[in-house]
RNA sequence: GUGGCUAUAGUUCAACGGUAGAACAGCGGGUUGUGGUCCCGUUAGCCUGGGUUCAACUCCCAGUAGCCACCCCA
């Protein structure tokens, strides 16, 4: 009895033991733990330049046809969406992220641009600018999904919206611009084009399509039967398969259209024809938002052949500015492009993207060289024609040195307590280990002249002229193999 | 919302029912004012909760997260 009481108070310490040991660890990973939320993501430096590449384009793009930058907020009211986007698509139904603020409004992290860029139409009453007003706007936008590849709940999309004109030049444009945004990053890809027409034809093509589903009810999928009343269109995007064999003998949308809008969209299809784009007639294609009418389309990667991730898509929206409250017949159009999907296509693709360059490094030694440089650094810093680097935080030339090197400089400024005394300042070519004693104050000119140089590809002239060859330093004997070594490349090249 | 796979150091990956290893990265050295290569040292980790067991990072269950697919979309 006694014994087994023992084994037992043994027991319950060991495990007391484990216990407490766990809690240390758990109160230790407290701190630790706090990571993104679910579907976001940190764009970390390391990826940024991808992210600015597309950028870059997205803003040329703009500038190059005409639009101009606009930015809206993050939050906006619930009702613009719910009013905008369709309380029944899937995005209102189920996938903002909306909140009741303090004040008691209905807010929503805003989950897609258009809505957002009409309402700042009609508020600022643009009908009073030149038509059509021409938005280009870049940022993240929201959207409780389950995240997978491509798609996070926070996510990027740069677009262009232009406002007040019915034109169909202005729709092939639109298409032109995204596809040229593509194809600047070097991501082929073919757009999907179709028009799914005006509101009354629509109305008179999905009594047809029901009437022909209806009487095939039985051989479709369960979400297709709901879709049969709830939203007919969609039951062209379904993947199933019984669905998909209905589907090539379904009625399409174009043998549906009214003369207006076929007259519309055969003279949007004309311009492409003639812009010499790669696009595809695809009647399946129906997007999930309802404000859009006659021509809609997307950019599919030219490997993705059933369009599981668009890289970007649009359409015309003409009646978008009345529902929100603006005025009658502002016709419209715009198209979205996905920076994650595009970011990710082009690491896929590996295209490459430079890194950052920087050209000088400016290492310091000693207390009144560290003054001297930092000074020198604010004087160089605005120079407009080469970049520099430094860590003034450290003190040994070895680190420095170090740095420098993982920057992949051109050149480092050595500056220690004998320059300061002699008004001099050394110059390290970083990639022969070359260095020269040149005068402080033509350190500008002496950086311009050399950078100019490499630029330029010349040869690295080794026979420094013999003014300049009496004033280097000694070169270490490795120094000198090294440069034999660099020689035969450039000799190689 | 449904299903599949996964969860070990900052990163990529090992191993094991009985004290968790490597590589890379980081930091510090290899004499005081010189980087790359090399050598040495060093920091740092078992997703959370429960169960089985003398003993769980390992086996089981649940949760959470990630990846993937469906749905939908960019």
């Amino acid at each position: 009895m006694l014994k087994k009481k023992a084994i037992i108070s043994q027991k319950s310490n060991k495990t007391a033991e484990r216990k407490t040991g766990k809690a240390v660890k758990k109160i230790r990973r407290a701190k630790k733990n706090i990571a993104t939320v679910t579907g976001m993501r940190d764009i970390l430096p390391q990826d940024q330049k991808y992210w600015e590449k597309v950028r870059q384009v997205a803003k040329q793009i703009s500038i190059d046809y005409g639009y101009d930058r606009i930015d809206t907020p993050v939050l906006e009211l619930t009702e613009l969406f719910v009013r905008g986007v369709g309380a029944q698509t899937d995005i209102v139904e189920k996938e903002m992220f909306s909140f009741t603020d303090q004040g008691g409004d209905n807010l929503v992290l805003r989950p897609e641009f258009t809505a957002a860029a009409v309402r700042a139409y009609i508020q600022h009453g643009m009908l009073n600018q030149i038509q059509p007003v021409k938005f280009f706007y870049l940022g993240p936008l929201f959207r409780h999904e389950k995240p997978q590849s491509g798609r996070y709940r926070q996510f990027f999309q740069f677009g262009f919206e232009a406002i007040g004109e019915e034109n169909p030049a202005l729709d092939a444009q639109l298409i032109l611009m995204g596809w040229n945004s593509l194809n600047d990053l070097g991501i082929e890809s073919v757009i999907q084009v179709n028009s799914i027409g005006c509101m009354s034809c629509r109305e008179e093509y999905k009594k047809v399509l029901v009437k022909y589903y209806k009487a095939k009810a039985k051989l479709l999928c369960e979400s297709c039967k709901t879709r049969l009343t709830k939203n007919p269109l969609r039951l062209l995007d379904c993947k199933e398969s019984g669905c998909q064999e209905l589907k090539d003998d379904a009625p399409q949308i174009l043998d549906y259209l009214d003369d207006n809008c076929k007259e519309h969209f055969m003279k949007v299809v004309g311009y492409l024809d003639e812009l010499d784009l790669p696009y595809v007639l695809n009647p399946y294609i129906v997007r999930g938002l309802d404000y859009y009418n006659r021509t809609i389309f997307e950019y599919w990667a030219i490997d993705d052949v059933e369009g599981k991730n668009a890289l970007g898509g649009g359409g015309r929206y003409d009646g978008l500015v009345t529902m929100l409250g603006g005025r009658e017949d502002t016709p419209a159009c715009g198209l979205a492009m996905g920076l994650d999907r595009i970011v990710a296509k082009m690491r896929e693709k590996n295209i490459e993207v430079p890194d950052k360059r920087v050209d000088v490094f400016v290492a310091q030694l000693g207390d009144a060289a560290k003054k001297k440089a930092m000074l020198m650094y604010e004087n160089l810093r605005p120079n407009g024609s080469f970049t520099i680097a430094q860590a003034f935080h450290k003190d040994s030339l070895k680190k420095q040195l170090e740095l420098a090197n993982k920057m992949k400089v051109k050149f480092t400024l050595i500056i220690g307590q004998k320059e300061v005394g002699e008004g001099t300042i050394m110059l390290r070519d970083m990639q022969g280990g070359v260095q020269e004693v040149i005068d402080f104050n033509k350190i500008e000119k002496e950086l311009k002249k050399r950078l100019e140089k490499y630029r330029e590809g010349a040869v690295i002239d080794l026979t420094a002229d013999e003014e300049e060859k009496e004033s280097s330093t000694e070169i270490p004997e490795e120094d000198v193999a090294d440069l034999g070594d660099l020689g035969d490349d450039l000799a190689a090249v």
